[in-house]
DNA sequence: ATGCTGACTTACTAGTAGGTCAGTCGTCAA
DNA sequence: TTGACGACTGACCTACTAGTAAGTCAGCAT
């Protein structure tokens, strides 16, 4: 392709994949059609169905990448081996990336979608959730020890809480299109977190 | 209708409106279709188009009738003269009445969805949000005079951060089909607003 | 040179989307 | 009794949905 198109040959599977996880972060799930991802990348949607049988195994492709890639940047923090607020600053930004991309969060957009999604993206959604709220109660488990973060009750419930408020923060902060909504609900939410609230 | 099916004579649109609201609420805006309406209410496509022009204006009817009667609730809350944390209470209870019959907010979803809706949708939804926005301010102010409530910030970007947990709540308390993490999400971000927490 | 395979394409399917339009039916006023 | 009107229905349309069947073609191993 010495003419056409940009992008430097990443496995057309995988290019299916980028193509159809920002549409569904955009538009959501049912806000895509298969034509719209062929017509992308100029393929036919034939083309489509030989690399994922059918929209359902594409949406399971996308949940397990993304969980797959979180799980990766979530073990990048843990390797800085910093201070629990650090990690969780860390976290937070992770979301905001993904915001100034002008994305919704795919699996928070699944989450809205959730009743019209086959069986095994919900799974697969589920997994998502489950996996940042371990990683975040180990962390806030963490904090507690060091004395840097103070929070009631189990870990697990504020690391639901935590995730909760961030896809909210998200959701919302989109169609005011202003990522600043997003900066704020994550100051006020690890100021609910830290000791000693002077403010 | 000594026979069949339910619903008192609300006036067709009315009933209209309550279908799609449910699907909407449950499925999102693209997860429903005019002939899903028209088949649970025995009534032809054409029927619907008689009421509402489009699936644009009934989506529009959809989020002003909402907006309309979320105003009404917080006047209601208004009315009891309570103190700042009862009604902030009261508020998060309205979300919580949502939940429990298995919806999300309507413009929670929407929000998701809102790349994919028609431009007087949208308007609406952000009303939706600034009518909530400005209410929960009047509320956080009159709190923090009264010294029930203490927060940093203009009480504007309180109000926007409560919004976005308790929308984001929803959101993932869906899936987990479990409503004891908007309660618990709710209770912390209650926890974070009062002043002495000694816990 | 032959045959196989991976990566597609073209052409098609059945079904569904939102939407239109002419006509019908019951009620009520003149 | 006529006719206007509100509230529809039935039949239809066009565009699009996911999905399939069959064919093409370059590259590679034998």
């Amino acid at each position: 392709m010495a003419s056409g198109g940009g992008q430097v040959e990443a496995g057309t599977a995988a290019r299916i994949l980028d193509v159809a996880e920002r549409l569904a972060q955009t538009r959501g799930f049912n806000g895509f059609s298969y034509a719209d991802v062929a017509a992308e990348l100029r393929i036919s949607k034939a083309g489509l169905h030989y690399h994922f049988a059918g929209k359902a195994e594409l949406g399971e492709a996308l949940v397990e990448r993304y969980t797959a890639r979180f799980a990766a940047a979530l073990a990048a923090i843990d390797e800085r081996r910093t201070g629990a607020r650090t990690k969780l600053d860390a976290y937070m930004k992770l979301y905001a990336d993904v915001l100034r991309d002008e994305r919704m969060c795919l699996c928070g957009m699944l989450a809205a979608e959730f009743e019209t999604l086959p069986e095994r993206m919900r799974e697969a959604v589920i997994g998502f959730f489950d996996q940042n709220e371990t990683w975040l109660a180990h962390i806030l488990d963490q904090g507690r020890a060091e004395g840097t973060l103070r929070f009631a009750g189990p870990s697990r419930e504020t690391a639901q809480t935590i995730v909760s408020a961030l896809e909210g923060a998200m959701l919302v902060a989109r169609p005011h299109d202003d990522v600043t909504r997003f900066r704020a609900a994550a100051r006020h939410l690890l100021a609910s977190l830290i000791p000693d609230p002077s403010l």
